[in-house]
DNA sequence: AAACCGGGCTGATCCACGGCAGGATTGCCG
DNA sequence: CGGCAATCCTGCCGTGGATCAGCCCGGTTT
């Protein structure tokens, strides 16, 4: 009997059927399991040699700090996620990672990971998908901050963390638990957290979510897709397409 | 007697020093040359099965649009630079491409990079590292259309793309040419055309740089890296490191 | 209980940037 | 040479969002 699949599983498994021995293989590299506590920091920009990890729960945010003290959140990083893929390759980290929640994590060590690959190269394929959609998130992100006003911003912000969310069982159509704060939306969509308040009342008045004691509650999918223009291809789209 | 280095090759062995096999092998990827015209797209958004090519000549940039019309430059390619790698590896655009100027670009197969690839590993290293380099780019970008404000903002991009030209022979510390319109400007920094033009202007009057009929001059490289906090790290650090 | 702290919420004011509208330059083409 | 189309440039005014300042609430510390 295998055990329960975990958030990661879930996820590639939405891109690509996997084996019963390719999750056995994936189950694997969640050996190393480690726990970090909320609000402290795990990697400080510029130092080498940091560890790749698998998040199992919690959430956690990349960001970059200026020097003014405004920081930038770059991504948010939820179960199933990576966390510090490309600070492995290239050998330093470029960027800070906040826990927002408590988290629980597995190290992945490169040696890990290659021997996965070899093992199982359609697990190899998954995973350069799953980092693909990762760095369109960043370009989708870029895009909003670009060229959205608040508005459209944060609608686009909430509904695709939803869409993350419902892929690895953590929320539904109508709604998800999320730990973030307004000062968190703010660093995260380039705008202040005085300015988020205003926009989470707007879209309350609007009928079209609410966002109360960290719960998401979607009130008109409909309604935020189209205020948002939001498009969820670069998020689920051609899984089959890839060889 | 080996042909005169590309672009690819000189901005690689900025990166790791390749022996003379391994550039005849990145020579061979630059068969199947192409031109394309300024100003008309090579790939429209959505379309399946584009290829991938190294940029020998010209610039272009790659955007995404909004349904109001307006679009984000979500980043500027010069020559050396490859163009839809990610596509070819998802098997669908996910953006459009705009030729700022005529190009010529080399067509590089899945095929050809593999075979590359298995025969010289140190240039999969090479690419690999030239692909992580463009993410944090992309990073970089957002931090800046988050957190800087227009000035700020230009002068960074005006020192990345001074940096990487001068990696490819296209460009000194004193300036370089520079074939965007303020128009593109606008559209890469998330500013009005309008307000690039002030920007520029202040810049002008600051005695920073000047960039008038296509061509940029550097006038005051400390103080422009002051006023954007320039850290070309992202661009070129560590290539020792990566093993 | 008092003090404190983090987070949510709101009003008043300010300013960076957008939008519009028109004029000046430049380069291209016949 | 004249005509046309980009592109550059500038002034004026409107506005989205920042900043500041303060209040409320629930949880923790003492």
């Amino acid at each position: 009997m295998l055990p329960a699949p975990s958030a990661l599983a879930r996820k590639l498994c939405s891109f690509v059927a996997l084996s019963e021995d390719e999750l056995e293989v994936l189950a694997g590299l969640h050996r190393r399991r480690r726990s970090f506590a909320a609000g402290r920091d795990l990697t400080l920009e510029g130092q080498p040699n940091q560890a790749a990890y698998i998040l199992a729960e919690g959430w956690v945010c990349s960001y970059k700090l200026l020097s003014d003290g405004t920081r930038q959140i770059v991504d948010v990083q939820i179960p199933g996620d990576f966390l510090g893929l490309r600070s492995v390759l290239l050998r330093t980290a470029d960027h800070n990672i906040e826990p927002v929640t408590a988290i629980e994590a597995s190290e992945v060590l490169e040696s890990d990971l290659l021997h996965a690959f070899a093992t199982t190269p359609r697990l190899a394929t998954a995973v350069l998908w799953a980092a693909s959609r990762d760095e369109a998130m960043v370009v989708e992100h870029l895009v909003g901050i670009g060229r959205r006003d608040a508005l459209g911003r944060t609608a686009h912000f909430l509904l695709e963390l939803s869409a993350r969310l419902i892929l690895v069982g953590r929320g539904t159509r109508e709604g998800f638990a999320c730990p973030l704060t307004q000062y968190h939306l703010g660093d995260a969509l380039g705008l202040s957290a005085v300015h988020v308040n205003r926009v989470l009342r707007e879209l309350r008045e609007r009928g079209l979510l609410t966002f109360q004691r960290g719960q998401v509650s979607i009130q008109d999918f409909r309604g935020l897709v189209e205020l948002a223009e939001f498009d969820s291809a670069y998020l689920d789209h051609q899984g089959p397409l890839l060889r």
